[in-house]
DNA sequence: TTGTATGCGTTATCAT
DNA sequence: ATGATAACGCATACAA
């Protein structure tokens, strides 16, 4: 009398197997590499398969072969347009690899990175590619131990834990920040939302040199908890603007928050770029075309998804990069909202 | 003479149970309902859980189970702010839940659909989420021969293949367009990118109320096959305006070509909202804070995720909703790019 | 409350 | 080229 078990009811490879009166495992190798079976019987499976309705399991496929077809994916947020890119980016180099995404999200919190990690780690991902270089010690154990391909996506930092892909947020904003002074700007703000760790060392950059130049106020900085947005943009130039240190100038955390300021000046009908200055950071398409059109620093999200992915792909295939860590830089594109004199 | 075989290497529940001395059932059932087992065993199997560094295999327990605790999302785009929005509501409302998200883009593509379809369902996930409600024969069948819970998002069809959470596109659309009429403007201009059903449903209520009103012109709808954004809305606009039909307003098919739209009228010295009208579409949270802000369709795009998700949950557990569609409807917020007369 | 036996659907290993 | 058999790691069914 054997024991009643739940089963998920679909075909599996043995019925399969029955109909095509051939064994599983001339299945299991028919799907899996046509080519080691002879075509007479190649056939009879597929038609078999076809008839039935099957359809591989992939639990069963997993724990046969000890191994997934999973890559993880950390970020801290789906809104923010910079992350759009860099998924776009992942999801395109993921096409045509036998790999799926499994994606999390952080909502820039530590403690759900950590929730988010552990789950992950259990599934026994192929691979891991993870926002930042900040992770407590607990995340740095947790992947360590874990003996999976991993980048770290987003800055390049100076003990990877295993492969990077970024660039330098403070040597980006730094950029920016001078940018503005060669223009003649001298009371620059920076806003900011969200003090994630990238936004603090782009607020490096622009300290750094706000004080090389001798031009450094804490006045100047406006920041706020509150996630980036233009909405958010507008509140901190507003406050900017409030506040007696008569700025001529801002150095946005991102292009939401600088197209926020653009519209708070556009609102006071404030002069861009002759009674003030705007550098965005990321350079977001609108940027270009914006009226007037705002400077920015662009950075290469796509690319840095894109590469990131590829370099998991290497790693896992046994081809571990010369270069295990990849600074993909920046640029500065001079537009009106800066092109005074 | 027992076969060798390749394991995964890693700390099973049978090395826990040997730790713990105790069977693999107790440490199987201490993990999953630690009510069920004695607070002393407990304690050594937590203990031994730690000091091994087990983490269960989600493969195995998926087979054993026979039940995923997957649940498949498709959209069309990740770098439209839209999905962005309707994500994280999916995401907020599977947090807690025992699911994860398996994460689906297809480009707008049919076929790209397919077999992202095809993918998911051999992976037998709790439950479907999906992006409007055209779909192929072949989709249409594969997904009623799954027989998990299906939600399709983004619209409200006649025949939903099992629930549906949305709104009326062309509804919406026409009330954009209606709003404009009321204000006066008489040569709306339509300008859409990629012509996704949704879009040609707008476009459709946009057509019926310039018919309705008398004032239809073929000439005045501009369309590209690129997607949608600032971008393209400044060349649309700028198309529009080049064409010998003398436009006084635009309904925009989103917010992205509704903000380009802006910038073009902006870059050109046109006065909004006397000499031109804008509406858009979704409304963003930057239309009411551009400079001057901009008229636009609120659609409810976290609600719709959020609710897509908590019906799926609902349905897992059994409990089918009364109502198996539901429309979330659409609101106008007139601003300042119609405030004429 | 705890344990034993067994099976989930597939693939690796060995054999022909 | 094809097949028999034994795992993979866990949870179900049943027993104690």
């Amino acid at each position: 009398m054997s024991r009643e078990r739940k089963t998920s009811g679909n075909p599996t490879l043995a019925d399969v197997a029955k109909a095509a009166d051939v064994s599983a495992i001339t299945v299991s190798r028919a799907l899996r590499d046509p080519g080691s079976v002879s075509s007479q019987l190649r056939e009879r499976i597929e038609s078999a398969v076809r008839s039935i309705g099957y359809v591989p399991n992939s639990a069963a496929r997993q724990l046969a072969s000890a191994r997934t077809d999973v890559i993880a994916v950390v970020i801290p947020s789906l809104t923010n347009a910079v992350f759009a890119d860099v998924l776009t980016g992942i999801y395109d180099a993921a096409e045509g690899t036998r790999f799926q995404i499994q994606l999390g999200i952080t909502n820039y919190s530590r403690l759900k990175e950590q929730e988010l990690l552990r789950l992950f780690v259990s599934q026994r991902p192929a691979a891991m590619l993870i926002t930042g270089s900040d992770h407590g010690d607990e995340v740095r154990r947790l992947l360590r131990g874990n003996d999976c391909p991993i980048v770290q996506i987003m800055e390049v930092g100076a003990n990877p834990i295993d492969m990077q892909v970024g660039f330098s947020h403070e040597d980006a904003a730094g950029a920016g920040t001078r940018h503005l002074l060669s223009k003649g700007y001298r009371r620059i703000g920076f806003l900011a939302g969200q003090m994630d760790p990238r936004t603090q060392r782009r607020l490096a950059g622009y300290s750094r040199v706000m004080h090389e130049a001798g031009r450094f106020d804490e006045a100047l900085i406006v920041t706020s908890s509150k996630p980036s947005s233009v909405v958010l943009g507008t509140a901190l130039c507003s406050e900017l603007l409030s506040r007696q240190v008569d700025p001529d100038a801002v150095q946005a955390n991102n292009d939401d928050v600088a197209l926020g300021a653009m519209f708070e000046c556009q609102r006071r009908r404030m002069h861009i770029p002759q009674d003030f200055g705007i550098v965005g950071f990321n350079d977001l398409e609108f940027m270009g075309v914006a009226s007037p059109s705002v400077t920015s620093v662009v950075t290469h999200r796509y690319e840095m998804g894109r590469k990131a992915m590829e370099m998991l792909n290497d790693a896992i295939a046994g081809r571990r990069p010369a270069q295990p860590s990849i600074d993909l830089g920046f640029e500065l594109v001079a537009r009106q909202s800066t092109a005074r004199i």
